[in-house]
DNA sequence: CTGGGGACGGGGCCC
DNA sequence: GGGGCCCCGTCCCCA
């Protein structure tokens, strides 16, 4: 299916085509953050391998098993440094411009192979022909997508999106006119200091595109790719490849993503900083509105080999996508993207901004199905740097602050409460009704008064006890100690569900409950078995699987005495006492049994309802009753023979069970299987199936002491 | 059928 | 008062 929508020719792609129609998403292996294999090697993805060089370093790498077109890879990782933090004996092979409002906001630093991953290791292609990964950013995150079906054993080779390419031609442009005197008012700041080496570097990619024109072939000068920015080299003289074209527009856009859209008036026409160039003029087709609202962060791309790449034009001249457009377009009821299975597509309109955008921002975020190493979800948290009210990480955050430690993403965001004194949906000149969908039903579809001051806000209201207030439900009558458990409580009884899923649109009662699901997207197992380091995504799964370690099995069928670890399997495990029919019934308690003789012992003595001691006796009885023991055991069998059977049912059994603490209540079992014997209550009497009740045995005095004393981490059924 | 994992719901406590 | 966090419990799915 998916091989069906390939997209063929991938060459004319934006970094935005790439987010939209990406086929599959290949997260980075999870990687045991105590193993001493440091992270760039630990997460490779298993459909990938290193190759090693005499040194055992990494010298590339390659494919395992054929990898489709349309495969995204990613997101790069790396040390996050801003313009200013940046160590000044950083060594600058691997870094990574990410722009957002315009500005430089950060570099991505992969030098360091304990914080970067595998995607550092990933050679430049040295020509069109043997290029098959292309390196888009989608927000703030550097992908790299399949341009074509890899097969096993090739090693992927990695170019700019052409889209990054025309925008390093486009600071290459800047950097021309300054040189040749363009026009200097226009020229940012940062290439005044741009070393020579930059411009020369630009004659050479001109002439090589001019002979690639002429030769039909697209051949990358090596000697390009030096890097010409050694480690020490000041920030300003680093060969800046990225600069946003565009400032924003602040006017259409939501706050959140300030400085880091293009408006559709500003990326069409002339950029302020000379795009006079003509491999870039008229480059794109007029895409849908909100496709052209795309974030882009430009970046440099330094390799790891070759340290800083050029910015040679590797693609052929760009050409407009052919409408119709190869997939279907991202808003369709029927979006076709296709991620990993169980992998619900993200509805555009269901984010909590601007469709496309914030669709970009959630490709760029990675909602993984698995984890991804160092989870850029939580880089927000741990950034080097506040986030830059022009854009930046701000970008990523919903409309409301994400929870602490919680991802900042925008699919996250608990649907935001309506403000009068802030732009609802309805008012958002962008249009994101759906967005706010649920946020209007929170005031619209529910007619209980909302947003009140205090309990006064309950549509009821609260008494007192002792002077206090009782924070009761009205419908169950439960009571809560204070009113914003009530408050959560009552949704359970009306059915709000305030807190939605933008990705699968599923609603939760609670933020946290959603914060939780999102987890299912992310792929992130936030909770780590310190003995066998499986991790869960809760801690309840987490505590549930220590009882493999632990040997704990607190649920334990009374019948059988089976444990379980969890109580879901005691009760399926349940079922299967009660499936079995029990032709054997107890006149008097209208207990049934499987076996003859279990009746007899029953009657003898456990069927004492209320008497501590006849309760337990009654259990055992039924426990045995339904035990392997008692199923060898032929209908007819002689009552030594059940009461052997008895015995060594309860040397099993009462292993391990307090048998200490039992001993009374085994010997008064003992003693009844004993009677059943008796010529007054004959066993062929009281075989008959639902056989008529005889008088029980006369009570012995010293059952009244015997207690059994259940193990106390055990829960029984009827616990 | 059993066992293990995943997902989700309810509720308490703390800030 | 509301949000965040945590825990417990339950159910479903699958090997």
């Amino acid at each position: 299916m998916k091989l069906d929508n390939a997209p063929g020719d991938m060459s004319g792609w934006r970094e935005l085509d790439f987010a939209l129609n990406c086929t599959y998403i290949v997260p980075d292996q999870v990687s045991d953050p105590g193993f001493s294999l440091p992270k760039a090697m630990t997460s490779v993805p298993r459909n990938l391998t290193f190759e090693y060089g005499a040194d055992n370093e990494v010298t590339g790498v390659f494919s395992k098993e054929y990898i489709p077109q349309g495969t995204r890879f990613g997101p790069l990782q790396g040390d996050i440094y801003t313009k200013d933090n940046v160590p000044k004996q950083a060594n600058r092979k691997y870094f990574w411009r990410i722009y957002g409002g315009g500005q430089l906001q950060n570099f991505l630093d992969g030098y360091d192979v304990h914080r970067s991953n595998w995607m550092r290791y990933v050679n430049p292609a040295r020509s069109m022909a043997e290029q098959n990964l292309v390196a888009c950013q989608n927000g703030r995150d550097i992908y790299f997508y399949t341009l074509r079906p890899v097969e096993p054993n090739q090693e992927l080779l990695v170019w700019y999106s052409q889209e990054f390419a025309q925008r390093l031609c486009s600071q290459q442009d800047d950097i021309k006119q300054k040189y040749m005197g363009a026009d200097d008012d226009q020229e940012p700041e940062y290439a005044k200091h741009l070393p020579r080496q930059a411009w020369l570097q630009e004659r050479t990619r001109e002439e090589v595109k001019e002979e690639r024109d002429e030769e039909g072939e697209e051949k990358i000068d090596v000697e390009m790719l030096e890097r010409d920015t050694p480690p020490d080299t000041p920030d300003e003289q680093i060969m800046d490849f990225s600069k946003k074209v565009e400032k924003e527009e602040r006017g259409d856009s939501d706050p959140q993503d300030r400085g880091i859209s293009h408006s559709p008036r500003t990326e069409h026409r002339k950029p302020s900083v000379g795009l006079s160039h003509p491999y870039l003029s008229g480059h794109h087709p007029v895409l849908p509105s909100p496709h052209r609202n795309l974030p882009l962060h430009l970046h440099g791309l330094y390799g790891h080999r070759e340290g800083l790449v050029s910015s040679y034009p590797l693609y052929q001249q760009p050409r407009p996508l052919q409408p119709p457009y190869p997939l279907l377009p991202p808003y369709g009821p029927h979006y076709p993207r296709l991620l990993l299975p169980s992998y619900s597509p993200p509805f555009a309109g269901m984010l909590p901004s601007r469709g496309p955008l914030r669709y970009s921002n959630y490709l760029g975020t990675d909602g993984l199905p698995y984890p991804p190493i160092g989870s850029p979800n939580l880089l927000p948290v741990s950034l080097p740097y506040p986030p830059s009210p022009q854009g930046g990480l701000k970008e990523l955050t919903p409309n409301v602050s994400p929870p602490r430690g919680a991802p900042a993403t925008p699919e996250l965001s608990p649907l935001p409460k309506l403000d009068s004194q802030h732009q609802t949906a309805e008012q958002s000149p962008t249009g994101c009704e759906e967005a706010m969908n649920l946020s209007l039903a929170m005031t619209k579809g529910n007619t209980a008064p909302r947003n009140g001051p205090g309990h006064k806000s309950l549509p009821y209201p609260l008494k007192k006890q002792n002077g206090k207030i009782k924070y009761e439900c009205n419908i169950c009558s439960k009571t809560f100690g204070q009113l914003s458990n009530l408050k959560v409580h009552l949704r359970v009884h009306s059915g709000e569900r305030p807190f939605q899923c933008n990705l699968c649109k599923k609603s939760f009662t609670q933020l946290a409950h959603l914060q939780k699901h999102h987890l299912v997207h992310t792929g992130e197992k936030p909770h780590e078995c310190q003995v066998c380091h499986k991790r869960f995504s809760s801690t309840s799964n987490l505590k549930t699987h220590l009882r493999l370690h632990s040997g704990e099995k607190p649920y334990q069928c009374k019948l059988c005495s089976t444990k379980f670890t969890q109580y879901i399997h005691l009760k399926l495990h349940r079922r299967l006492h009660s499936s079995r029919d029990r032709p054997y019934r107890c006149q008097l308690c209208a207990q049934t049994f499987f076996h003859r003789f279990s009746l007899r012992v029953h009657q003898r003595g456990g069927c004492l309802a209320g008497a501590p001691a006849g309760v337990h006796v009654k259990e055992m009885v039924e426990r045995f009753d339904a035990s392997q023991e008692a199923d060898a055991l032929i209908e007819t069998a002689t009552a030594p023979q059940v009461e052997e059977a008895v015995e060594r049912w309860l040397a099993r059994t009462l292993e391990g069970e307090g048998k200490e603490d039992q001993t009374e209540a085994t010997v008064l079992l003992k003693a009844l299987t004993a009677a059943i014997n008796a010529p007054a209550m004959p066993l062929a009497q009281a075989a008959a199936p639902a056989s008529h009740h005889s008088p029980p045995l006369a009570y012995p005095e010293r059952a009244s002491v015997v207690h059994l004393h259940k193990r106390p981490t055990v829960k029984t059924e009827g616990q």
